[in-house]
RNA sequence: GGGGAGUUGCCCGAGUGGCCAAUGGGAACAGACUGUAAAUCUGUCGGCGGAAGCCUACGCAGGUUCGAAUCCUGCACUCCCCA
């Protein structure tokens, strides 16, 4: 592949990169690269939009360089103001290594794992002392932390600033100053922590990093970021109907820019199938079954639809629903409380959701709509019905 | 260090002694309509209970009162002004 045609791989979803010459420059050394990609474990899952990037520096790998993965298991005791009005909640070493356990498993379905390094940067950053803090401290200024509209709005709004907040740019440039960082990936959202990294490396006389800048990925609810912590996600191992039926939720005018940031579908192909006159439902049911196929199989993808047709555009009951048997606790002299079952199953908060689930209209056993909020069955009436509660949830009671 | 303002349900925000489980908006959930989209309309939205009702809640801890989210005291946290 010419020098070019990897600028071009690796041009393709990102905003924007600091700058395109010096990355050409690198790449035309022939050494392989270290890209830098620092992950807090905040969360459990690895969502798409997490999967933007990650898949971005899988393309790195593909052309023979290092993924450098940096956990933030120190920083996450921080948490990364980016973007946030608030600041963030300390996670305990303990949530944190929870955390690191679930994700780091998860990235190995996107990377090579050959061409990975995994860091903590709790090795380098827990090992300073107050002095080193200092100093460090010292070579950034109060008035550049503060160009930072998010500290800017926080602080013009009358918003709390923590102190450790603000050292939050300085301990993720370290980090890349640490393993001497060719290239540093991140979300938009990162710019102003992964320029900090480049003038930290300058100033420890190192060559300072590239810093290549994807989109954020919008969630399933059109609006936010995606994220966890907003519950608009959808996670890479999420099971295939859910992963399709998260997907066929997105807004349509999400479709294309889903296209281009979770799947390799050439976008010539995608303006296509967005062309005037076509239904946008098709393109979307193909881009739920390109994220499935990506994360599971093809298989899984086409089972996927299938069970989306049947179970929500001809509305019928899915033929494998879950089953679930009825707690022993519930049973009264043989019978149960249909609300008590519902929030027994988890398909409602409390029993007095599930008795509003009632009300509404929204609750069936095999198909027949149940009305009574204070209903009963016997346990052995139920047995092989299929509860239906909303539109999505379905559960065969055994 | 001094002075002032504030802390209400998932979020914002009204409420200044009984009519407050707490106005309003947003979010969320459900129903109708659909393409599980968007938009729209309707309803629900602390817990237990079939219901009547009971319990728990307005930063935390006490107090005054027949009765407090509302008054008093102390504590914690946030913001502003001055030093």
């Amino acid at each position: 592949m010419t020098i070019d045609e990897q600028l071009e791989l690796l041009r393709r979803g990102t905003t924007e990169i600091i700058s395109e010459e010096d990355l050409k420059t690198k790449l035309q050394s022939g050494r392989p690269l270290r890209v830098k990609l620092g992950v807090d474990p905040t969360a459990a899952h690895v969502t798409l939009g997490w999967a933007v990037v990650l898949r971005k520096l899988r393309d790195f790998q593909k052309l023979g360089h290092t993924a450098c993965l940096i956990i933030g298991d120190f920083t996450a005791m921080i948490g990364d103001p980016s973007g946030k009005s608030k600041t963030r909640k300390q996670l305990t070493r303990e949530e944190v290594q929870a955390n690191v356990d679930a994700v780091s498993e998860q990235f190995y379905k996107i990377l090579d794992p050959e061409k990975t390094e995994i860091y903590f940067n709790k090795d380098w950053l827990g090992k300073m002392n107050f002095e080193d803090v200092i100093r460090l401290c010292s070579r950034y200024t109060v008035a550049r932390i503060m160009e930072r509209d998010d500290f800017t709005k926080r602080f013009t709004n009358h918003e709390p600033i923590a102190m450790h907040e603000i050292l939050y740019p300085l301990c993720q440039g370290m980090d890349s100053v640490e393993i001497n960082a060719d290239v540093e990936l991140g979300g938009t959202d990162q710019k102003f922590n992964n320029l900090v990294g480049r003038t930290l490396m300058s100033q420890y006389e190192q060559e300072p990093q590239i810093v290549m800048l994807c989109p954020l990925l919008v969630g399933t609810d059109g609006t936010e970021k995606m994220s966890q912590s907003l519950g608009n996600y959808v996670s890479i191992i999420d099971e295939p109907n859910d992963m399709f039926g998260k997907t066929m939720s997105i807004p349509d005018s999400l479709i294309a820019n889903w296209f281009e940031l979770c799947t390799d579908v050439p976008m010539d192909e995608v303006g296509a199938m967005l062309a005037d006159g076509k239904n946008p439902r098709d393109a979307k049911i193909r881009l739920a079954k390109e994220i499935v196929a990506l994360y599971h199989d093809q298989d899984a993808a086409d089972a996927a639809e299938q069970y989306f047709i049947d179970t929500f555009s001809k509305r019928q009951q899915p033929v494998d629903a879950e089953e679930v048997s009825i707690p022993d606790q519930l049973v009264e002299d043989g019978e149960v409380s249909l609300a008590a079952l519902i929030a027994g199953l988890d398909l409602a908060e409390s029993n007095g959701k599930a008795k509003n689930l009632i009300k509404q209209g929204a609750v069936a056993l095999d198909g027949e709509k149940v009305s009574d909020v204070g209903a009963r069955y016997a346990v052995s009436d139920l047995f092989g019905k299929v509860l239906k509660v909303g539109k999505h949830q379905f559960r065969k009671l055994t």
